[in-house]
DNA sequence: GCAATTGTTGACCGATTAGTCAAAAATAGG
DNA sequence: CCTATTTTTGACTAATCGGTCAACAATTGC
């Protein structure tokens, strides 16, 4: 019994989330209307709402998507996979490098948000800061390991420099918009880098 | 001959321009609207027509008057007020501390601006960046003082260490606002201080 | 084929948006 | 006092906002 009954949806709910996160993301919450969603969506407002809700909860939705579509995988994976710590945290930096560089470079859609929702809806701003902590949370457990490993400092403050790749992460995410020197970049994560030594 | 004829402004400009910066800060660009202002500024709409010009005009207006009234006495005077310039960026250090402690912290209204207008106005995104760029430039003079009297390492990247303190500024910006630990903050400043040695 | 159930469609809602218009008020110069 | 000039006031606009309603379409279980 897969469904009671009812007519079966007509489009695919995963999809249709990733074209509101790219609009969420380019645009923000506030400048995105709905007319914006049903046409980048293709479906109808009915449609919208039924299926996800009001356009805050289907925010919420995007942000979930959003980490488990671009963060996990390109952050928190990546810190976490097997093998040599900070070769994980390397390629953390090289790749802030190729995507900064990137024609269309729209920063973090957590942090775009942050000044969005930060003083007028406190549960969001907490979930927002929870994401940031899960990324904060991956590069302690790549730095440890990588402390352990005796590839970086023995006197490295693991948690500070995790902390610090977290906000160097944010500050990128919108300074590079503005700034698109690609030197900057990589002036940047050679200053990050001589943390690790 | 102070005005030719007419009636007389029946406020003053300044004072209105910090009251609109103050929302624009806290709230954001699109969030802040019209009626938001006449409350906030006591002033009618077609005042704020006739003194500032349409919206876009008066946030621009805002942006320059944020730059003269905090981020030029409050970063670029302190990097380049006399003495040590490794004690004034210490004093740089010690003021985010403080400042992302208080209660009611909204970050950066220029970093706070990217996101919303990085995708819909050209302009205004040149506009903020060189805000930063100016920031950077004060980091680098600072720097390069401290260097040349030997208050830093002979080997420091100044300009690196410049954009990587911009960064890691409107990057604690956005993470300081949703992780309101002050721990969070020291550990950044301790990885920031030891790019100086 | 007939309910029951669910999804889609498009019109519609009150509220709010940025921006404007016109008349009244307040000044300076003559 | 009178005119020219500018500001203030408050009503007003067209457009858009997020959200809803009701009719219609498409499916499952019987």
């Amino acid at each position: 019994m897969p469904g009671v009954a009812g007519r079966p949806r007509s489009f695919d709910e995963a999809q249709v989330l990733d074209q509101a996160m790219m609009l969420f993301w380019r645009k923000g919450y506030e400048a995105t209307g709905l007319v914006d969603l049903e046409q980048a969506t293709g479906l109808g407002r009915q449609s919208l709402y039924g299926a996800f809700g009001d356009k805050r909860a289907l925010f919420l939705r995007v942000v979930e998507r959003y980490f488990e579509c671009v963060l996990k995988p390109y952050v928190v994976d990546v810190l976490d996979a097997p093998g040599s710590g900070r070769a994980n945290v390397e390629r953390i930096f090289q790749q802030w490098e190729a995507t900064a560089a990137a024609e269309e470079f729209h920063g973090c859609l957590v942090g775009n948000s942050v000044p969005e929702f930060g003083a007028k809806d406190r549960e969001l701003s907490e979930i927002l800061g929870r994401k940031l902590e899960l990324l904060e949370a991956a590069f302690t457990r790549a730095l440890r390991r990588a402390k352990h490993d005796g590839e970086v400092s023995a006197e490295l403050d693991v948690r500070a420099t995790a902390r610090s790749f977290l906000t160097l992460a944010q500050g990128l995410a919108v300074v590079a918009r503005v700034n698109r020197e690609p030197a900057f970049v990589r002036g940047v994560l050679h200053s990050a880098r001589r943390l690790l030594d």
